[in-house]
Order: C-alpha cells, then structure tokens, then sequence
DNA sequence: TGGGAATTTGAATGCTACTCAAGTTTTGAG
DNA sequence: CTCAAAACTTGAGTAGCATTCAAATTCCCA
C-alpha cells in the first residue's frame, strides 16, 4: 500500500522521498472529510489534522484536486481489499449481496461516493490517474462475475458482461442516491440492483 | 417555457417579476460554458454575456450553485422538447436510438451532462428542485418505454422496468465519458447500452 | 563536516463568490 | 395623474479560499 497519488514537487523529477507523509495526509483527508463535510472542506481542514501547514500539503499534491483523486484512490484501494477479505468468509448468495453493499454508497454523504462525484465533476487530466481508477472498476466488475459464474454457472464471458452492466447501473443508481433525491435512499438502490440481477439469475 | 430555476431575492416572498430576464441569463449562461470551458466559469462570464452586472445576476439566483441547477433544469426542459419533435417522426427502431443518442452525452465536454455532474457532486438541498430534476428522468424514462413497448410488445410494466433500468445504465456509461476514460467517448457508451438492450428486445 | 537537496513554514498574492448601500425604474392605489 | 412603495440594478467593497514563494530548517552522503 504505497504512492497513491499523483502529485509531485514543483519541477519534479522523480516523486517525494515520503510515500509515509503522503498516506498520512489522505488519512487525515478522510477524517477532515467526514468531520467538516464535503462542501465545507478546506485544504486547512486537512493539514490542521495532518499536523501541517498548508503550504506542505500543497506541496506534496500540487492541488486541491488532486488531494481529493488521490484520497479516492486510496479509499477504492483500501475498499478492494476490504472486499476481497469479506467476501472470501460467504457462500455465493451471500457474497453477491455483500458486494452490492460494498460497492453502493452507504448514504447521501458517503465519502467514497462524494470523492467519485466530485472527480466526475473535475476530472484529472493526467492518463494515468485515470487509468488507475478504471483500474479499480474493473476490480469490481471481476468479483462481481466471479460470484455470478459460480452462482448462476454462466460462461466467462456472460459472467463479465452481466457484471459490467451491473456495476454502470449500481454507477447511475448512486447518482440519486448522492442527490438526495427523496425515496432513493441506499436501501432503494440496493434493492434495486438486486431485482435487476434476479431477472437474470436463477 | 417560464420559471425554471429556484432563486429568489433576499428575503423573497414572491418569485422574480421577470422570468424572461432568468431565461436570458440562463441562456447567457449556457454560451458561457461552451465559450470559456466548465472548469473556468465565471460569475462574470455569465454577467458579460447576458448584458449585466454580476452583483445583478446573483440577485435572481441568490448562488452559483442556483444558476447551475437552474441552467441544468432549462437545458433538460429543451432536450424534452425536442425528444418529442424528433421521435414523432421516426419508426420505432430508428426512434430507438435515436433516444440513447440524445440521453447520452455528445463527448467529455457535453454542457448538459457536465451541468449533471456538477449537481451531483454539490446537490441541491430544496426538495423541489430535487424533484423537478426527478420529473425529467421519468420523462426520458417514459419515452423510452413508449417506444420500446411498441417495437417488443412489451406490457406496459416490462417496458417501464426495461426503460428505468436502460436509463440507470445510461447514467453509469455516462460518468465514464465526463472522465474522458480512454477509449469509451460517446460512441462506445453508445454501443454499450444498445448491447444491453438488444439482449432484451428481440 | 560541509554543502546541496529535500522539506517545511506562514505570510503574501490573486482570484472569485457574495454582500451591500445607494441609486433608478416600475407599479398600482387613490 | 401622483407619488410612494416595491422591484430592480449597479459597482465597489468584503471575505474566504487555493496557490505561490522566499526564507528557514532538516536531511543526506561524500
């Protein structure tokens, strides 16, 4: 678990000596996050619970938006294994809805959810940052099918395709969800991710 | 076509005496966007373009955020519109997908789907604004269970389940373009869900 | 141990949303 | 028609934020 993110010194060469310092300010970015709340964040916020000064953060990332991909990125991280650990412990059944649990925001403040809404919003525009973060779709969407192949006996690749329209619709549902939007709540989306599943599954 | 947004003068008791002076600055706001880029907007750029003062701006919509959601509202009330000028004079299979090209968004860059995003990542906190933008989802879901009832024979309820999943789906695909993810523009999403629903529909 | 590179700071900068006091125009009651 | 209240309009002022930067400190290794 190291070098999430993408920042770099001024006219860099080669990335910061620290990767330790790095993960300790997305650290303190989620609590800051959790604790201020998302619209109120300021990068502050997060030095203040880093135990440094705003200009050290900055220059360790470069920019506000690209503290806030990177603690994206360590949160899908630290989600995919949390995902692999839990699931490993269920049968098939169990593990399917436990993933659509993980992947789903759990409410409208979520702040995985809240970090992907506002990179939707500000996109990187380095290939890499979004290469790393395709990356992580594309972890889900492979447990997804490997919980469905054993569950339902699809093929591989029927496997595959089910479980990438099934992480775009848990995508669209979360928009709602993230909107606030009255009745669409997490147990709504949840529910509904799973009625569109049993359509297809035995 | 009157009173789209939400904003209101201070301490309002009344809606604004000119809807037309929204729609103009909503419009202006629009050029805006296309002109100097979504990242780079400006209060200002919207006053210059509509022919007025900042300070006069934000007297009709009290926030930035309100002349956003309000430019998002009156960008999708004009996509109705035309949904329903142009699916009136296409078969079922051409009206299709023609649907699915008017949903999705045009490239990375899409005014509309860029406005989404940013409402999304700082939603509004007005029930009824939330709700407006509810109405616009069933409106494009609704249509799309028109048509798909005609060209399946679908009962109604199938088709209306079809037509909200489709929609969801197309929310997903949609995030990936706003990212600019290498590879999937327009055209992939395009072809995604239309993938999606010819699994479906005979 | 000396010096260059990396780190760290917080004050300065600059930009932008938002406020406001002061006018101008519109409206409608009488 | 009259005139005062309400609505409208302005641009200068305020405040808050991200970002820059010059200077100070620490680290590293030859």
């Amino acid at each position: 678990m190291k070098h999430y993110g993408c920042g770099m010194p001024p006219e860099s060469k080669i990335a910061l000596e620290r990767p330790d310092m790095r993960a300790h300010v997305l650290k303190a970015a989620l609590l800051a996050i959790e604790e201020v709340g998302f619209t109120r964040l300021r990068i502050r916020d997060i030095a203040d619970r880093a135990g440094m000064s705003t200009g050290h953060v900055l220059y360790y990332f470069g920019s506000r938006d690209r503290i806030l991909v990177s603690t994206l990125l360590m949160s899908e991280a630290d989600l995919d294994e949390r995902r692999r650990v839990e699931l490993a412990g269920l049968d098939d059944h169990a593990a399917l809805e436990r993933l659509v649990e993980l992947y789903l925001p759990k409410s409208a403040q979520d702040v995985r959810w809240r970090l992907w809404a506002q990179v939707v919003a500000r996109p990187p525009d380095d290939e890499e940052t979004l290469l790393r973060l395709d990356g992580f779709f594309r972890s889900w969407a492979a447990a997804l099918a490997t919980v469905v192949r054993r569950l339902a006996g699809l093929g591989a690749e029927a496997a595959e395709d089910f479980a990438v329209r099934h992480c775009r619709l848990m995508d669209g549902l979360s928009n709602d969800v993230l909107l606030g939007m009255p009745g669409h709540d997490a147990t709504w989306a949840k529910e509904a991710v799973l009625a569109s599943m049993r359509r297809e599954l035995p």
